[in-house]
DNA sequence: TTTAAACAATTAATATGTTAAGTTATTTAA
DNA sequence: TTAAATAACTTAACATATTAATTGTTTAAA
């Protein structure tokens, strides 16, 4: 019995689905996060500012949802964020459990100050792959995003 | 000026890749989290234990690498690994700076009573999209991993 | 209507992510 | 050969991830 044959043979980590997408995402991200980290920005701070701007005014709930960021995570996150006066956040007038989130005028503006920067290392991107490639991506993930399995 | 034109046009969160990856992710580990947490594992305790079964005795750095964890965050994670005996470690012989990981025979056991349920939830993610679908998913994400642009 | 169930957000506790600094071992160059 | 540079790992500090418990609000049922 050969060394092989000693161990059970896995699905290889490199088929794995979660596992690629944590290596592909990690390589974009090896990019994307000098750029944040200049403006004093992490990722998921990044990504409710964009959230914000996208959306317009919403409730903390779809915030998380859309950012990808837990409930817990998103408190905290958005008590810095106010507090460093990106957002201003309020008690919905009609549901008084819910809370509204908007982007401030500074939010608004390092939202527009940033987000180019983060576009022109996506056409990079872009440029390399080639656009059909890359929306082929985005479809199929867009797939693996509904799915509710077992 | 209408409530659009206020804004500046950006890039959708829904058309970023690092998002969709994330959302995708986060879709499939909602399956798998609670088969690993049922067996008291995280994600990436989880990784850790994968690639040393496909690896066999490898290093720290190596490991870090193929599993996606930084190195601060491995450091903790052996830790506790080699605690609840499940890998042990040991410095390499011909560099001292090196630790070398290896599954302990508990390690393997659990990799190999783990892994089959974990296989399972993945064929039923491929009886829902199809193989051809899930292979051209796992080589654009290949591709990707491997761009250092910018 | 009054109470129980369901909801949204927050707090708590433990684990990991991220960057920087620190340790020890190896390599390189003077 | 030795001091500086490099490398691998660890520790530290702060931010986020995850699950559970808590608080306050709304809805539904008795």
């Amino acid at each position: 019995m050969n060394e092989e044959q000693k161990k059970m043979a896995h699905q290889e980590t490199s088929k794995s689905l979660p596992i690629a997408m944590l290596r592909a995402r990690e390589a974009m991200m090896l990019s994307f996060r000098p750029l944040l980290s200049k403006h004093g920005f992490t990722e998921q701070q990044w990504r409710v500012l964009r959230v914000l701007g996208e959306k317009g005014t919403s409730d903390a709930g779809q915030v998380a949802f859309e950012a990808c960021i837990l409930a817990p995570s998103l408190s905290r996150i958005i008590g810095k964020l106010e507090k460093d006066k990106y957002i201003s956040r309020f008690v919905d007038a009609n549901d008084g459990r819910r809370i509204n989130l908007t982007l401030t005028t500074l939010g608004e503006d390092v939202l527009n100050k940033i987000a180019p920067e983060t576009q022109s290392i996506y056409n990079a991107l872009q440029k390399r792959y080639g656009e059909e490639k890359l929306t082929t991506l985005l479809e199929l993930l867009g797939e693996i995003s509904e799915w509710r399995g077992r």
